[in-house]
RNA sequence: GGUCUCGUAGUGUAGUGGUUAACACGCCAGUCUGUCACACUGGAAAUCGCGAGUUCAAUCCUCGUCGGGACCGCCA
């Protein structure tokens, strides 16, 4: 028999009466009704009463003096509650624990810093320099919980899916793409560093090229960039995966299953059906001002540039005008615009002009501007039905698309237009290859390592702004879940490639000879993508925060609170690493 | 690096140019044999983040500073 217990907190129930049994855990709360005390004990699987024997003062004596939160070891025999006692809301409700001995494993010897139990707000750097008493809490536990069952059905359905899990160094080589690397000094080679990895992209094409068919891992990711709510500095983790001779579809094929069959396993809400929406970039950059839709927002922008070139409206003149139109809103209080203009003035817009759709005519502030003609092109265009609002962005493209994009979201949820249990799936492909970046210079606007449409030809021969990469995002419910691409797997056309963003050879062969090597024995076709794990648990566990589902997360400032990281190093450290500090 | 925002008992909040600085949870003591967010009675607990300024008087107004958070930049 175990010393502390013989079972869990959660499992008693009326098919264990007159078992005398130990039970260990936390003292959650305490009851005191003078004849009868009650215990609730709390573990990880939850919690059971118990109740003090009245007769043994000594007993009552001990139970009063045991801090809330204290670990405890109870013996006891499982006794029947009265029938009008037994609680529902407890798995062992029906029963409770007659005490014969209470052992105090280890107590509370401070006021406790933040409440357990009942679980009130606490401010956060708070909670995370307590995080061992935070984590008690029901409500981050069953989150770090099912971040485990996430974690390891996606290993059980990735494994049974034929795919191979393989792990990457993680002190590698600084790559000069991309993110900050964080960089780690060699103490044998001084003056050089490794980096942690910021993805295990260059292994898992290696990989592909060293003969494994199908890899994935659920790699640790590093990037020394600054925090979001949703976005962990430092680090984070990822469905790395990679399959050789595969195209774009196939890695839809794999994904939608995994994500469709995931995501039911988790959560009871609505999930769209494979295939997921393919949405081209250009399209979703227009539809929904975004390259990451929330397609639960039914609202869409329109392009009416052209209409308004013909109007003369000098707000609108040489502008890129958009609309979205939102039904049944006409009866919206003036203060419902005059507030969707003040959001949209402070997103930089320059106003947010707004029409009611009439009986086949638009009546608002600059309706006296559209001729007759422009207001039905208006209508028909957007498809307006009696009593919708039309809302106007004008500026320069680039802006009125990203404010459009905004305002949809900000008018979908000011309407509550957007379904909270639903998660809807959509890829987002044909991503440009190459765009100009601010100095007016051609730029890879993804990923380097993409494979151009069409190949070696089209770089020799197309508008390098024109050429579309097989580079794909996921997204879900407006969030991005993961970037990935058919690779570039030709060493001739890698070079090309760089060649047009302005690289020389020389600058292939050296930051990736690794793969720019590797690609000339042999290189497959071959394709990937890499989820992020955290946002998939942050979806399914319904957290804005990303610091919700990490058992042990830095605050925004990339500290560790709990564990004082960063910190400082003995000189002695510091000299064997070859590190002096510039102080 | 920039913008915004918050900082008041252990915790979460309220509040005011002159107060005994309020409420809830927690804590301590007491009453109660059936509670399970127990109830009731009483109590302890706050240099109102720190510094300077304005003022007869600052927790409150101003400036600075430190700390937290959100967003922008950044995240191939």
């Amino acid at each position: 028999m175990n010393k502390y217990k013989t079972h869990n907190c959660g499992e008693l129930n009326k098919n264990n009466i007159n078992e005398e049994v130990k039970i260990a855990g936390w003292l959650h709360n305490y009851r005191d009704h003078g004849g009868i005390i009650f215990l609730d004990i709390r573990d990880h699987y939850g919690i059971t009463q118990v109740t003090i024997p009245e007769e043994d003062s000594n007993m009552k004596e001990l139970a009063e003096s045991i801090p809330k939160e204290s670990a405890v070891s109870i013996k006891g025999i499982v006794t029947p509650r009265p029938d009008n006692m037994i609680n529902p809301k407890l798995a062992t409700g029906e029963i409770e624990i007659n005490a014969s001995e209470i052992n105090i494993l280890s107590k509370v010897e401070k006021e406790l810093p933040i409440n357990v139990f009942p679980e009130t707000e606490v401010r956060e750097d708070l909670r995370l320099q307590y995080r061992f008493l935070d984590l008690r809490r029901e409500k981050v536990h069953n989150n770090i919980i099912l971040r485990s069952k996430i974690v390891s059905s996606i290993r059980r359905r990735m494994t049974d899916m034929g795919f191979l899990e393989i792990t990457t160094p993680i002190l590698t080589a600084s790559s000069p793409e991309g993110a900050r690397d964080y960089l780690v000094p060699s103490r044998i080679h001084p003056g050089k560093f490794y980096a942690l990895p910021q993805a295990p992209q260059q292994f898992k094409q290696l990989l592909m090229t060293s003969g494994f068919d199908k890899y994935f891992q659920i790699a640790p990711c590093f990037r020394d960039e600054d925090a979001r709510a949703d976005r962990s500095p430092g680090e984070f983790y990822q469905l790395d995966m990679e399959m050789a001779f595969a195209t774009q579809d196939d890695i839809f094929k794999v994904m939608e299953k995994l994500l469709y069959e995931l995501f039911s396993e988790f959560s009871n809400k609505k999930i769209n059906k494979a295939p997921f929406p393919r949405i081209p970039f250009t399209e979703s950059m227009l539809k929904y001002g975004t390259d990451k839709p929330d397609l639960r927002n039914p609202l869409e922008i329109k392009d009416v540039t052209n209409i308004f070139k013909k109007e003369n409206l000098e707000a609108f003149k040489n502008k890129t005008v958009r609309v979205i139109c939102a039904p049944n809103i006409s009866d919206k209080p003036r203060k419902f615009f005059d507030d969707m203009i003040e959001f949209a003035t402070e997103n930089g817009a320059k106003g947010l002009a707004w029409l009611k759709v009439e009986e086949n005519k638009l009546n608002g502030p600059i309706a006296k501007f559209i001729s007759e003609e422009g207001q039905q092109s208006l209508i028909s265009e957007t498809d307006a039905k009696k009593e919708s609002v039309m809302f106007f962005i004008a500026d320069e493209e680039n802006i009125a698309t990203k404010l459009s994009g905004i305002i949809r979201t900000e008018l979908a949820n000011r309407l509550n237009l957007i379904s909270k249990d639903e998660f809807i799936f959509c890829w987002i492909v044909d991503f440009p290859m190459f765009e100009l970046n601010d100095e007016g210079k051609l730029d890879f606007s993804h990923n380097p390592f993409s494979m151009p449409q069409g190949g070696m030809k089209v770089l020799e021969e197309k508008n390098p702004l024109e050429i579309l990469a097989y580079q794909y995002d996921i997204v879900c419910n407006g969030i991005e879940l993961s970037s990935g691409a058919v690779r570039n797997h030709e060493p001739k056309t890698m070079v090309k490639a760089f060649e047009i963003a302005g690289y020389t050879k020389e600058v292939v062969e050296n930051k990736f000879s690794a793969l720019y090597n590797a690609f000339h024995y042999g290189a497959p076709p071959h394709a990937g993508i890499a989820p992020g794990v955290d946002r998939i648990v942050m979806l399914i566990a319904d957290e804005p925060n990303i610091r919700e589902i990490i058992a042990f997360p830095m605050n925004s400032k990339a500290e560790d609170l709990l564990m004082h990281a960063p910190n400082n190093v003995t000189a002695k450290q510091l000299k064997e690493i070859h590190i002096k500090l510039d102080e």
